[in-house]
DNA sequence: CTCGTTGTTGAGTGATCGTTCAAGTTACAA
DNA sequence: TTGTAACTTGAACGATCACTCAACAACGAG
């Protein structure tokens, strides 16, 4: 081993995630990157391959660190229905939180990416498809639990909760006041919570 | 009046939405234009001025004709809840549809356009805002018609209406089954009807 | 130390970007 | 017929695009 790398690749990456989700893919140029990186085109190319290959894994560590916040507010409740409202309520924060895009950035991508960049959208596609199953995992655990209200049909549910955290989102993006998200976000979370069934006993247990 | 132009400014326009519609505004080069224009980079700067004018045109003209949809449906029931659940059925057929793009324009204009075109960034987000008032307008008339379930709030029930038709249409742009999106797009329109008030005359007359 | 491998550099590649403009064309007014 | 205003043309502009590569630097092995 005659030279380590002077950059830490996931620090780069994470800066890679900042700027591409701040911009879009085409509207950041590799000058941009540079900047981002602190990295000299050469050794951009050696890491990453290119634009897009250095674009391809930044969505990869995007999409990896949303899973592991909604995993982590399941975590946080016995509830799958109540630990998915929390996760949806957390979105409701975006407008104020100092991130570089209240939108999704697989969203964006999804929408931005065409057929010159098929590799890139495909993945945007799939990671979402990640998401959406791992919601309809959720509702399934629920109907486990018995807490779903019968003639519920979690896939369905999961594919309805994905389209709303999408909208969810890309509204956050719009110039409206942060007071709106949090309601819209706990109008969405309280549709969650309805389709619980009325137990004796309650069921917010922890 | 020495000469008349050669081409149809509303023809050129249209021709202008469909391509900007499928690949979005970095994406579409001159040259794209031209092409799909059938002019030379004269006329176009010449009629529209610069890339970004004549993207705002387009804009313009793929608000006014995303109104006149929604305000067709809304004329076609008496009943305004009715009415917005058709337009929200009516998207569900996106996935069949030989469109430029099944996510909205202004959507993926929202999220795609950043400082460097501020104007054609605020200009979607106003016409957000236009949709989404005639969603909270349509509401309105529906508590005014005492179809609305006691304790609805039409403000809130507009933007919630947006945000999910925003993910309804982001949700199409995904690679699934055309039956999937007509399935969620009934669904939510579902959730409309759910807010109607159930008088014992039942209430869908024409 | 020397050698070999790997990472870094940054000037430079051709291509394409949005845009301009002088010249040419067209059609109506006088 | 002539004049003129409106429209079109397409070559050319400087800027920027993603990307390359020969030269160099830094480290560990022998």
């Amino acid at each position: 081993m005659p030279r380590q790398p002077l950059h830490d690749r996931q620090r780069s990456l994470g800066r890679a995630v900042d700027i591409f989700w701040a911009q879009g893919f085409h509207a950041t140029s590799l000058k941009d990157l540079e900047r981002a990186l602190d990295m000299r085109p050469g050794s951009i190319y050696a890491a990453f391959g290119s634009k897009e290959g250095l674009f391809n894994e930044a969505l990869e560590r995007y999409a990896q660190q949303g899973l592991k916040e909604l995993e982590e507010q399941l975590d946080a409740y016995v509830s799958p229905l109540e630990g998915l409202a929390a996760y949806v309520r957390s979105l409701g924060g975006l407008h104020d939180q100092a991130i570089p895009s209240r939108a999704c950035l697989l969203v964006k991508s999804l929408l931005e990416l065409g057929a010159r960049e098929p590799v890139a959208r495909d993945r945007a596609d799939a990671l979402l498809a990640g998401m959406e199953k791992r919601f309809i995992a959720a509702f399934y655990d629920a109907q486990a639990a018995g807490e779903l209200l019968p003639g519920s049909d979690p896939a369905q549910l999961g594919r309805r909760l994905q389209a709303e955290v999408m909208g969810l989102r890309a509204y956050a993006q719009r110039a409206v006041t942060s007071a709106a998200v949090r309601e819209l976000a706990g109008d969405m979370a309280a549709s969650i919570i309805d389709r619980r069934v009325h137990t004796r006993f309650g069921g917010d247990l922890l």
